[in-house]
DNA sequence: ATCATAAGTGAATATGGATTCATCGCAAGT
DNA sequence: ACTTGCGATGAATCCATATTCACTTATGAT
């Protein structure tokens, strides 16, 4: 034990305090997306952070870099929602191609719903990012798509799916997802968000499923 | 003429300042749009937008209010473009509702396409407006989308198309069109823009066309 | 009770950059 | 030649705010 003086309390202790950071860095990376959001990265000051947190300035570079690293850090958390959520969801659809595309698409858009304010700033902030973020985020970004992709690519080449551009109904799938958060102002005065998934995977399916499968992805195809 | 000392030269001299200072504008909102898409809103200095326009500092105030003012001028820049120009290619595409529907969405991607750098600025700096900026802004995305909204509406009435949600195809439409600016990066490795619109018109179309109308529509359904 | 260490604070600093304004050059009229 | 006025300049001003750090408070071991 001469080495360490407070020996026996060690692994509680480690245990404990990086739960405190861990409930810490939740109340920053919160607060920063709402404010975010609401007012853009430079319009939101530390100090209006640190209130909103309900911290000192001081703290939070205790916890982040500094303003950039935070920012960097609210969105590397939706994205890693996206790449924990959305493999686990096309799995638990089963092996039906059409149903991992509705199934990922779905994902996509509840870890949209719930990280609505978060969500938003990769579109918006990307510019303020460093090019060693903005990469970090592309990557990201390419990678958490995979899945739908591999889907899509599935469903092609198993006759399900008419002869489809893989790449691009993948990125208008994640764009009608992200719409969901960029237009979330207009789109909700009409829609509720079950409603939005179900009609666009509707439309999107009803685009790329061949006629003849059509009557067998009859509930993925109905809007209500 | 004692209330005009260069009275002849009144008229002609109107419009050849008038002409200038449409010049310098021109100038100055393309400088601004071209940086403010790599660097971001805030990460564009007064110093930098001079030196891109070759103008000094100074000279930008008497054209625009002042910075916010100059990013305000570039978006409505971009949603004028619209408002004049999606109008004119409905109404050459004739009475058909899809071709209409069609003609809308192209119109739409030119127009992004043409303004690439200034389209992104209306989703990214959105939040650095004040209210009033944001709500011009918000209006005018609303008028502009009208055509497309009725060219759908009546392609569904008269039952050229299956039931759709009006709102929901033309904010998809949208958003495909804006979506070419927004992951243009991405895009552009594997697509030309024209094979985009192509592309996108099909997919869309195949979604909402009745399926007995199809074959009269072969010409937007192909890809190739 | 005492001490050591970590957590937390916020006033002071330093900097970047938007805006202003005193000044200049120049074209056209007299 | 001279003067009038407009287009143009850019150094000086001024302010917002990101970041730092000397200090205080809490925790818990001895």
């Amino acid at each position: 034990m001469p080495s360490r003086p407070r020996s026996q309390a060690q692994d509680p202790d480690e245990a404990a305090r990086a739960a405190r950071a861990e409930w810490r860095s939740r109340q920053l990376l919160d607060a920063a997306a709402r404010l975010m959001e609401r007012d853009g990265f430079h319009g939101v000051s530390m100090q209006a952070l640190a209130e909103e947190a309900s911290v000192s300035v001081g703290l939070i570079y205790r916890y982040f870099g500094g303003k950039d690293d935070l920012l960097l850090a609210v969105i590397v958390d939706v994205l890693e929602a996206f790449a924990t959520r959305v493999p686990s969801a096309v799995e638990e659809a089963g092996n039906d191609p059409v149903e991992r595309i509705a199934a990922a698409f779905r994902a996509y858009c509840d870890v949209i719903d719930e990280h609505r304010h978060a969500a938003v700033l990769t579109y918006r902030e990307s510019r303020t990012l460093g090019s060693e973020g903005r990469n970090k985020i592309k990557s990201m970004e390419i990678d958490t798509s995979e899945p739908l992709r591999a889907a899509i690519r599935d469903g092609a080449s198993s006759g399900l799916l008419i002869a489809v551009d893989t790449e691009l109904v993948a990125h208008d799938l994640l764009l009608m997802a992200h719409g969901w958060a960029l237009k979330h102002w207009y789109l909700e005065q009409t829609l509720r968000f079950d409603d939005y998934v179900t009609k666009q995977t509707a439309l999107v399916l009803n685009a790329i499923v061949e006629p003849q499968h059509r009557p067998h992805y009859r509930h993925l195809l109905a809007t209500h």
